[in-house]
This record gives C-alpha cells, sequence and structure tokens, in this order.
DNA sequence: CTTCAACGACAAGAACGCGCATAGGTCATG
DNA sequence: CATGACCTATGCGCGTTCTTGTCGTTGAAG
C-alpha cells in the first residue's frame, strides 16, 4: 500500500514516513502544497495525509481539488487545532478521518489501517485466501495455523496481492502499490520478491496460491 | 490495438511502452515531432498518445495538423505541468484526454481503455461472441464456461477479432492492428496463429467461429 | 472431369526472451 | 563486527514467437 504524506514539517514528516515504513508501507513525502497536489493526482496511492497548515498552497485547497478532479483515494487530515469547525470542514471537503496534532503514532497507525480496510470492503479486519490469513492489524501472516516469518517487504508485497486476489497484477501494478516513487523499473527485484514469498508460502504446499501469468503479471488464487 | 507513443524522453517512452505491450497493444515509439505527425497520418493506429513538449514541431501543433486532415483517432495528450490552460488547450484543439507527468500506469491503462472503449462503443466491458466470452479487464476468455488459456499473442489476435466480428478481416489489417510498424509482411505468421487460436477454441466444438474467406482473409462470427 | 496454380493449413523446429534461481554486494542496525 | 534486509547481476531452462517446408484444398481453365 503506497502512502502520500504532505507536511511541512520535516521533523513529523520523516517522524511520520518512519513509522508507515516499519509497517510495510511504501511512502512518498512532501513538504509542499502544490507540488502534493501534483503527486496525488496520479492516482497511484492508497491513501494520502494532508498538514492542514501548509505554506503556499493550503491543505484544504489540495483537498477541494482532489475531489474536484475525481480522486477517490482516502484522505486523512492533519490539523493542529483542535476546533471543531476546521474538522467539519475538513470533512465536508471530502476528507475521510481527521487527526489533530499532537497525536499518539498508534492512533493514527490505527486510524490509517481503518481507512485502507474500508476500501476492501471486507470489514472483518483479516484477509484469507484458502488457509493463508493476513492480519494487518497484528501483521500476522499463518498456513494452514502455521506462523510465516515475512520481512518489511514480503509483507507488503503478500497483503497487496491478498488484497487483489483473482486479479491478474502486472509489474507496474505491483511497483506502484508496493514501493515508492524512486523504484526503478528496469530490475528484476519484483520477481526476486515473488520467489521470496513462494519459498514461504507455496513451497511444500499442495496447493500453490501464487501462479505466474506469463508476459502480463502474477495472480494470487486458489486454482 | 495499435497505439503510438510520441515521446522525447527515452525513458518515459520505453516504460509507456512496456506497459502497454504488457497489455496486449501493439506499440509504435517515436522521439520526434515531425515523424510523429507522419506516422500518424497513415491513419492505421487506434489511439495516439503526444507529449506536449517536444524538441522541433511541438505536440499541440502535431496534434492541430492532425486534426486538420480529418484523422479522428483518439488523442491523449502528456504534459508536464497540470496548468490547468494547457489543458484547456490541448481539449480545444481536439485531444480527447489528457494526464499530466508524473502519472501512475495504472491511470494510463485506464484512460487508454476508456478511449478505445468509446471508439467500439462497447460500454459492457465484456465482449460475446456465441458462447465465447472475453473480459478485457481480467484477461480472461471462456467458451461454453470453460477456460481457455492464451499467451500474449494469441489474446491480441482474439479481442482484435472479437472487437470487429462479423466483418472480414484482411491480413494487412490484423498485422497492423495485433503487430507492430516492423511486421515482415512476407511471412505467414498471421495464418500460423490463427491456427493455434483455432486449435484452441474451436477444435472439437460443434460450432465454428474462425472462418477463412478465401483470398480475402478471415472472419469471427456464428455461421 | 481433369489438371494446375494459387492459396491456406499444419507440423516441426529454430530463435528469442521471460521468468526463476542463486549468488553476491550494499547498507543499516545492534 | 555480525547479522539481516534489500537489491543487483547473471546464467539457465522453458514457454512463446516466428520461420521453414510440405501437404491439402479450392476454383478456374482446358
Amino acid at each position: 500500500m503506497r502512502v502520500l504524506v504532505v507536511e511541512d514539517e520535516t521533523k513529523v514528516g520523516s517522524f511520520i514516513k518512519r513509522a508507515l515504513e516499519e509497517e510495510s508501507y511504501a511512502v512518498d513525502l512532501c513538504e509542499d502544497g502544490a507540488q502534493g497536489l501534483d503527486l496525488a493526482l496520479t492516482g497511484s496511492y492508497d491513501l494520502i495525509m494532508i498538514d492542514l497548515m501548509l505554506p503556499g498552497l493550503p491543505g484544504m485547497e489540495v483537498l477541494t481539488r482532489l475531489r474536484k478532479e475525481k480522486i477517490q483515494t482516502p484522505v486523512l487530515i492533519l490539523t493542529a487545532q483542535s476546533k471543531v469547525d476546521q474538522r467539519v470542514k475538513g470533512l465536508d471537503a471530502g476528507a475521510d478521518d481527521y487527526l489533530t496534532k499532537p497525536f499518539a503514532i498508534d492512533e493514527l497507525l490505527a486510524r490509517v489501517r481503518a481507512l485502507l480496510r474500508r476500501g476492501t470492503a471486507e470489514s472483518s479486519g483479516t484477509l484469507q485466501i484458502d488457509d493463508l490469513i493476513l492480519n494487518p492489524a497484528t501483521r500476522e501472516v499463518t498456513r494452514g495455523g502455521q506462523r510465516i516469518e515475512l520481512t518489511v517487504k514480503e509483507y507488503a508485497l503478500l497483503e497487496y496481492f491478498m488484497r487483489h486476489a483473482g486479479r491478474v497484477l502486472t509489474r507496474p501494478m505491483i511497483s506502484d502499490h508496493v514501493w515508492n516513487q524512486d523504484f526503478d523499473t528496469f530490475t528484476n527485484v519484483i520477481d526476486v520478491y515473488v520467489n521470496y514469498l513462494r519459498n514461504k508460502i507455496d513451497r511444500g504446499r499442495a496447493r500453490k496460491l501464487i501462479h505466474t501469468i506469463r508476459g502480463s503479471g502474477y495472480m494470487l488464487k486458489v486454482d
């Protein structure tokens, strides 16, 4: 899942970025409203986080323009004041949630998870394909009841696969959501990580879940 | 479906080309405005993608000349700036859609699909002839409910057949849309691939769908 | 009806490129 | 310094794409 963070305070911004990256999100950080809007308009984010107090183009303006362009990506607003009218304005303008500073990082992570969950219809909280179960809240993965340990990147890839199970995922689609902007298209990192995942998830199992669609990409499914 | 991409940044251009080819489009890449115009004027493309910031002949000029020559091919404009007036000018000049860089490849593909769909008036999303069903979104093909696995080339050929079912398709028409411009006219690759398709689609079925029009070409239809 | 040329069907295999596996290198962390 | 995560690089196997050549079919002329 790729997240855009538009936050002018460098310290806060990089703090959020690090926290999110630890949780396997691909994060692009941007300290400028106008540039943030441009990035957001590409539509390749699964979540956008905007500080309302931005120099230049204010956060609220970014949000309204975004919605005007029919970008439906969930938006989480960060605001210094807890003034109610600020929040209301934000929600009216099309924000999906807000958070007042200072905030606990855990709460931020929880709200991020909630917003992303909303996107994938299922509200149960866990994702399941065959006997493979993934719990985004605890980042726990099991197959057949057996715990599977994944690295940050492996987890990010698997979560993306599970949220889009049964669909062909092309390499560009995968890099767009699992890696961040400075992804180098001309390497085979994706193949390598799919291979890592296969070793941990499919190796030795009767039912393979990760399938190669030659010439197109990959697909997670039960045959 | 054949696409012309006029883009001077080699990296961006080849990235787009690769992405489109993964989706079974035949892509011609061109880094020069004047040459791009020449190619576009041949009229054998289903979609044309033009960067506005070209050396020599600017993209906007290419577009206006194209429309002056009554070429109605859908045009998608690529622009570095998100400046509103650029977009407006482009649309006024006869472009069908625009995209600002940097863009998500998913969005580009979505817009390409939308433009091509508009052209063929098909809006349901899936194509169907008799009990043969093709779903462009998932690249899934079934006949009589039974899944059929196709290679990238076979799929491209079948999609072209289905989008022009009931009409005679000559070899030049087929090579123009399914292969790209460096196609060797003096081979029988087309016949060979039609044969492959027959094996997977018509072999053993009561109703044959692929018919040979001797001296002309092929045709997809129910008798 | 027979003959013949043109055209298409099909088989077999060569050439090519994709995806896989593995090894190694870099960087951050403790 | 040791470890693990992330990424790069490379060679190989195999599926895909294309070429080549032969055989079958069609339809018109003799």
